[in-house]
RNA sequence: GGAGAGAUGCCCGAGUGGCCAAUGGGGACGGACUGUAAAUCCGUUGGCGGAUCGCCUUCGAUGGUUCAAAUCCAUCUCUCUCCA
């Protein structure tokens, strides 16, 4: 593909690609280029929000290019000191390689994995003794680390800013040039970082890698960007039901944003639609819905998480495909409740049931003090989602 | 090195001796309604107990004062600001 088809392909839907003159210089050159992605292994659960720049790494994995993961353990190692930053905790060697395994098993959903280059960042950055520190941070000032967003604002609002957060960019800065990037990519919070990269690309004589970023997401609630710590997240390792109703309790006003970033679907049609009440918005999401499943698991599992979703929320009936447990008869229903893991404490199932949040075959249940009663089959429901076949135990 | 401010429930943030299991907001959960686990509205949100009552644990940590402490005192840990 000629290198001005590719440079649109690759700048569609990104947020910031700084240069883009640069980008195309180096696909007319007409070599795979590097293309770096840096992973934190402390957080080896993935989610859409990865998912959007994985998708794009894809992209240049498909025009022929390579993707180089950089796994940083040896910065999940060092961890966060500051305080109460619980993002990046200290990992064990051991725990560092377990994440990183699951790391790799979730990208390559997405990922190519012939195409990919898998790289351990203390390869480079073990070997570094003080002096090279020194020499690396001697090239970078204070005042110029305070330009990025979240440092500038912790600064202004007093709140700490460890050294070692200031030495991130640069060791990020620096596997840019051990891995000799041609681009790198990441979240738009990420901008900062990558700009880093080409400081010291060019200090070491390198030509600067490209810096492509794209949108952040957000997560499940509408305002906060996906992240695990929110708890807002779809996980790409969420079961497929799961994701799907995930998915269909995004606000309205997000789903354009994802189909954008995240499927293939035709996007301002379906808003044009949509205004003109050819289509329900409703609809719209469940095909956003379906697609996502179809893409991270399959098309039959799409089906029947929409059948299911379908058969439980919308009609609200009793989906065949539901999981059996086993109960006994005699025991208080609070304590079975919680003995199920429907309710985290004993007080918790109170409140469901207080609040008439349980139901046995379509009877809510009123009576606290409940002891179960069970027969063999009976539906249980806890909740709007929590679903159960009641199979009599002795 | 000096001066000052602060640490509260999942998060943010009130509370400066009893009426505090602790206002409010966010999140989460439940209900109603619906077009969906959207939106909106209402409610719940430490744990345990045969329970509209009682018990236990919680306000950075440890001791202390008091009939009574998140609130007062001492020591400690951590954070921030200003000055040097």
């Amino acid at each position: 593909m000629s290198p001005e088809d590719q440079l649109k392909i690759l700048k569609e839907n990104a947020e910031d690609l700084i240069e883009e003159k640069e980008l195309l210089e180096k696909l007319k050159a007409g070599r795979p280029l590097r293309v770096k992605l840096g992973v934190d292994p402390s957080r080896p659960d993935l989610h859409l929000g990865h998912a959007v720049v994985l998708r794009k790494l894809r992209q240049f994995q498909d025009l022929g290019h390579i993707v180089v993961l950089i796994i940083g353990d040896f910065t999940a190692r060092i961890g966060d000191p500051s305080g109460r930053s619980k993002t990046r905790p200290m990992l064990s060697a051991e725990e560092t390689k377990r994440n990183a395994i699951s790391y790799q098993e979730q990208a390559f959903k997405i990922l190519d994995k012939g195409k990919t280059e898998l790289r351990f960042n203390s390869e480079w950055l073990d070997p570094l003794k003080f002096e090279d520190v020194i020499r690396l941070t001697s090239k970078y000032t204070v005042a110029r680390m305070l330009e990025r967003d979240d440092f500038e604002k912790r600064y202004k609002a007093g709140e700490p800013i460890s050294i070692v957060e200031l030495l991130y960019p640069i060791a990020q800065a620096y596997d840019s040039v051990s891995v000799r990037a041609d681009v790198e990519m990441g979240g738009t919070d990420q901008k900062f970082n990558l700009l880093v990269g080409r400081k010291y690309q060019e200090e070491f004589g390198q030509s600067p890698q490209v810096v492509l970023t794209m949108p952040i997401i957000e997560g499940t609630d509408g305002t906060l960007k996906m992240s695990k710590s929110y708890e807002n997240y779809i996980g790409l390792t969420d079961p497929p039901d799961e994701v799907y109703g995930k998915i269909m309790s995004i606000p309205d006003a997000l789903m354009f944003k994802y189909a954008r970033l995240l499927t293939n679907l035709d996007v301002e049609g379906a808003k044009k639609d949509i205004e003109s009440s050819k289509l329900h918005p409703m609809e719209f999401k469940k095909s956003l819905a379906f697609e996502i499943v179809n893409w991270l698991y399959s098309q039959e599992d799409a089906k029947k998480a929409q059948d299911k979703f379908i058969t439980t929320f919308s009609k609200k009936e009793i989906p065949d495909d539901i999981p059996e447990i086993t109960a006994i008869n005699g025991i208080k229903l609070t304590q079975f409740l919680k003995d199920i893991k429907a309710a985290d404490s004993t007080s918790e199932a109170k409140r469901l049931i207080t609040q008439n949040g349980v139901k046995i075959n379509q009877d809510t249940i009123e009576d606290v003090m409940m002891t179960t009663n069970f027969k063999d089959g009976d539906i249980l429901k806890v909740g709007k989602r929590k679903i159960y076949r009641i199979i009599l135990g002795s």
